[in-house]
DNA sequence: TCGTCTCACCTAACACGGTTAGGAAGCTTG
DNA sequence: CAAGCTTCCTAACCGTGTTAGGTGAGACGA
C-alpha cells in the first residue's frame, strides 16, 4: 500500500530520468550523428557526469536499444493514426503506405540509421526493443494481404523496394528528393508486378 | 639516371609496403568487421607498431579511402571481364548485370559496407578513391542506355532496386538468399516498367 | 671511403572514448 | 532517530587514433 505508492513514486522518478536521458541522447545524435553520440555529452546535457548514466542504463548499447524501441514505437503510433485515412482503392492505399514509410525514414537520419542501418558497431537490438519493429512488420503484412499481396516473396520485394529508395536517397541526395519522388512510379511498378488492379 | 632508378626502387618499396598494409587491413576488416579495424592490429600483422603506419598513410581514414578505391577498382575489373559474356537479349543482359552486382555486394560484408554504406563515421571517400566508383556508374548508365533505358529516373530506380535487395539481404538474412533469389522477379518487374521487351 | 642526409621505423605520450570501483549524500523505511 | 537503498560523484583503467621526438640504416656528394 504505502510501499506501493512510494515505489511508484520512485518508479516515476526513475522513468522520468530515463526519458530525460533519452531525449538528450536524441538531441546529441541529431547534432553530432548517431556515431557521434557520447556518454559524456549526453550526461552533460542532463546535468550529470558520464558514469552516473550507468545508474539508469546498463551501457551505451542499452541507450541505443531504448532509442531503437522509441523510434519504432513512434512509427507504430503514427502508422496507427494514419491507418484511418487509408484510401479504399488498393493502389492508392499501397501508395499511401509507401509514402508514409519514406516520409518517416527520410525525416531524421540518426533515427533512420538506428532503425534500419547497422551503423553502430556491434549493436543489435534486444527482443524488447525489437518488439515494436516486428509488430510494424506484421501490420504491413496484414495491410498487403488485404490488398491481395499474400506471398512472402512479394512482401520481401516490397520492403526491398522501399529500403532501396530510402537508402539511395540518404546516400546520394540527403535532404533532396531525387529518389523519394520516384515513389509513385515504384509503387505502380510493384503493383503491376504483383497484380494489384489499376484504378 | 642513377637517381631515377634509386627513387624508383624506393617507390617500389613504398608501394609494396602500402599494399602489404592494405592487405592486412582487409584481413582485419573481414575478421573483426569494418568498424573493428584497428591500426594496432593492422600494424601488428605487418610487423610494425601503429604509429609507423603514418609513414605510409596520413590517417586511418586514408586507409579506408585506399580500400574503398581498391574495392571499386576490383568491381570495375571484374565487370570488364564479365562484359564480354553479356547476353544479346535485353532482359537477359539486364538480369546478368543485376546478378553480377548482387553477387559482388553479397560476397563480402566489410567490402560492401565500405563501398555502399556509411558505416564508418565521418568517412567520405576522396575524389581519387571515388573515381572508379563513378566510372562504374557511368558504365552502368551506358549499358542501360544500350538496353533502351535512358531516363535518369529510370536509372535511379534501377540502382534503388538493387540497393534495396542487397541491403535487406545483409540486414535480415546474412549469408542466405531470401532477397537475392528475388532477383529475376525484380528484374522482370523493372523491365516491364521501363518497357524492355519480353523475350 | 667518409661524412651527411633522408626516411622508415621506434618509444612515449596525449586526448578522448566506454566502463568500473568505491565513496558520499539524500530519501525511504523501520 | 538509525539503517539501508539509491543516486550521484570522483578517480581511474583500458583501448582508440594520433603526435612528438629520437634512432639507425641505407643513399648520396666530397
Amino acid at each position: 500500500m504505502l510501499g506501493e505508492t512510494t515505489s511508484s513514486w520512485q518508479d516515476k522518478r526513475r522513468t522520468a530520468a530515463r526519458t530525460e536521458i533519452l531525449t538528450a541522447a536524441w538531441a546529441v545524435a541529431r547534432e553530432h550523428g548517431l556515431a557521434g553520440l557520447t556518454l559524456r555529452e549526453v550526461a552533460a546535457r542532463v546535468g550529470m557526469r558520464a558514469p552516473s548514466l550507468y545508474s539508469h542504463f546498463a551501457s551505451k548499447h542499452a541507450i541505443y536499444d531504448a532509442m531503437f524501441g522509441q523510434a519504432w514505437t513512434e512509427y507504430e503510433r503514427l502508422a496507427d493514426a494514419a491507418e484511418a485515412g487509408l484510401p479504399a482503392a488498393p493502389r492508392a492505399a499501397l501508395r499511401e503506405i509507401a509514402r508514409f514509410h519514406l516520409a518517416f525514414a527520410v525525416a531524421d537520419l540518426a533515427r533512420h540509421q538506428l532503425m534500419n542501418v547497422r551503423t553502430v558497431p556491434d549493436f543489435a537490438p534486444t527482443e524488447e526493443g525489437l518488439a515494436p519493429a516486428v509488430r510494424v512488420l506484421g501490420r504491413l503484412r496484414a495491410h498487403l494481404a488485404r490488398l491481395g499481396v499474400t506471398g512472402d516473396e512479394d512482401v520481401d520485394l516490397f520492403t526491398a523496394l522501399l529500403a532501396g529508395l530510402v537508402d539511395q536517397q540518404w546516400a546520394n541526395d540527403p535532404g533532396g528528393d531525387r529518389w523519394t519522388r520516384l515513389l509513385d512510379r515504384a509503387v505502380d511498378m510493384y503493383a503491376d508486378a504483383v497484380g494489384i488492379p489499376r484504378p
